[in-house]
DNA sequence: TGTCGATAAATTGTCGACACTTTGAATTTA
DNA sequence: TAAATTCAAAGTGTCGACAATTTATCGACA
C-alpha cells in the first residue's frame, strides 16, 4: 500500500498494532464476516489484556468493521449485496463532492502530481492485464488523491478514516480485484482533465458516474456468478 | 428531542450514560470547545472509573465530538467557520442522497407521514417568530425523516449516529437557532413534493440547495457580527 | 537572561480481578 | 411432548493498581 496519508501517525500503543492486524485479517476475510468475536478467545490469541483488546475493538467499530450491541457482544459486519450497494451510494454522494472541491482547492502541484500518478498508470498498461494488483492500486491512489485535494478535513475524515477499509474489504470479499481496467483508466482521464480546468460541477459528475458504473458492473458481475 | 430514532437504544450501562450526558454538555458549551479533556479528573467528577469513563470518550470520538491522540490525550473539537463550511459540504453530499433515495424508497405511509410533520410545523406558524426552539425542532424531524427514508443504513448511520450531534454543536455555539424560518418551511415543502412525485433527481438537487442556502445564511450572519 | 538538560509530577496505556448480564442446558410442570 | 423455570456457565461491563510516556519544574551552563 503505497497511500502515504499524511493525516494518519503510525501505530504507537499496543492497541494499535492490534487494531491493524485486526483490520487487515477481517478486509482479507480471515477473520469471517457475520462471525461473533469473543473478547476472552482473541485477547489469548494476541497476546494482550482485554482492556487493550477492546481498545482495538472500538477503532474497528469506528472504521465500520464491526458492531456491538451492549452486553452481547462485537460481531464483524455481513457482506450483502445489499450493503455493497449501500455503501456506494455514499461513495458516489461523497466523492462526487470531493471531487467538486477538488477541482476548486487543490494546488497547482497536487494536479500535476495526480497527473503523474496517471502517467505511471498508463505506462504499466502491459501489466495491467495480467497482473491485477497494480489496477487495484493505481484506482485506489487516484481516488485518494482527489480525496485529499478537497482540502476539507472532515470529507477526508470520513472518507480515508472511516469507509476506506470497508470498502477494500468488499473488494476482497467479493473478488473484484480489476474492474473495467482500461475504461475506468480513460474515465480517470476524464476526471483530471475537468479538475485542472478548475470545472467542479463537471468533475462531480464523472466522479458520481464513475463510482455508479464500477457499482454496476460488480451487480452485474455478482448476478453473472450466482446463474 | 422528539426525533424518535428506531436504530438507536435506551442507554444500558453506565458508559452510555456518561456519554450521554458529556456529548449534551459538549454540544451546549458547558464542556468549551477546544478544551482539554483530563480522564481523571472526569472521572472523579462523575463518579466513575476511568475505564468506564474512557469508553465514553470512544463513542464521542465516534461522533466526531472529541479528538484523541496517542499518549497525549483528548481534546474538544473547535468550531471554526472553515469547519461549519466543511460539515455543510458534507451534510449537502449525503443528504441530497439520501432525498434522491428518499423519492425512490419512501413508503407512501412514511410519506404521508412527512406531510403532517410538515403541516403540524405548519399550523405552528404563528409560534414560529416568537419561539425558536419549535422551528428547529420542526427542522431537524424534517431533516431526520428524510434521512429515515432513504432506507440506507449506512447512510443513516453516518448522519443521524456520527454529524448528528457535532451539526446541533455548531447550531448552539454559533447560536443560530432559527434561520430563515418561513423561506426554509417553503423549502421543506417542494422538497416533500418531489419526492411524493418519485422525482429523485429534483428531490436531491433541492435539498442540496436547501442545505447550501442555509450554510450562505449563517456565513452572512457571522459575518455582520464581525463587523 | 535565555537555552538546554535532568529530574519530578501528572497523564495516559495496560493489566488482572470482580460484578453483572446474557445464554443455554437441565429440570420441572402442565 | 411442549412450554416454562431454574440454575450454571460463559461473556461483557466496571473497577483499582501498576507501567510507560508525556509534560512541567528546576537548576546548570553559556
Amino acid at each position: 500500500m503505497n497511500l502515504k496519508n499524511p493525516a494518519r501517525q503510525a501505530p504507537i500503543t499496543t492497541a494499535d498494532k492490534i487494531f491493524e492486524t485486526m483490520q487487515h485479517e477481517i478486509v482479507e476475510g480471515e477473520i469471517l464476516a457475520g462471525s461473533k468475536i469473543s473478547e476472552p478467545e482473541l485477547a489469548k490469541k494476541y497476546q494482550v489484556s482485554r482492556s487493550t483488546l477492546r481498545e482495538a475493538l472500538n477503532r474497528l467499530e469506528k472504521c465500520h468493521l464491526i458492531e456491538r450491541k451492549a452486553n452481547v457482544g462485537s460481531r464483524v459486519v455481513e457482506c450483502s449485496v445489499q450493503g455493497l450497494l449501500e455503501i456506494y451510494q455514499v461513495r458516489e454522494a461523497l466523492e462526487g463532492m470531493a471531487c467538486r472541491l477538488a477541482a476548486q482547492n487543490m494546488q497547482d502541484d497536487e494536479i500535476a502530481e495526480l497527473q503523474q500518478v496517471l502517467n505511471a498508470h498508463g505506462n504499466d498498461q502491459q501489466l495491467k492485464d495480467g497482473i491485477a494488483y497494480y489496477q487495484e492500486e493505481g484506482d485506489l491512489d487516484f481516488h485518494y488523491r482527489v480525496i485529499l485535494g478537497s482540502h476539507n478535513e472532515q470529507l477526508i475524515k470520513i472518507l480515508c478514516g472511516e469507509l476506506y477499509h470497508l470498502v477494500r474489504m468488499y473488494r476482497c470479499q467479493f473478488g473484484m480485484n480489476s474492474p473495467r481496467a482500461t475504461r475506468a483508466y480513460d474515465e480517470h482521464k476524464a476526471i483530471m482533465y475537468a479538475i485542472s480546468d478548475r470545472d467542479g460541477e463537471l468533475a462531480e459528475m464523472l466522479m458520481r458516474r464513475h463510482i455508479a458504473a464500477s457499482r454496476k458492473n460488480i451487480e452485474n458481475k455478482l448476478e453473472k456468478e450466482s446463474e
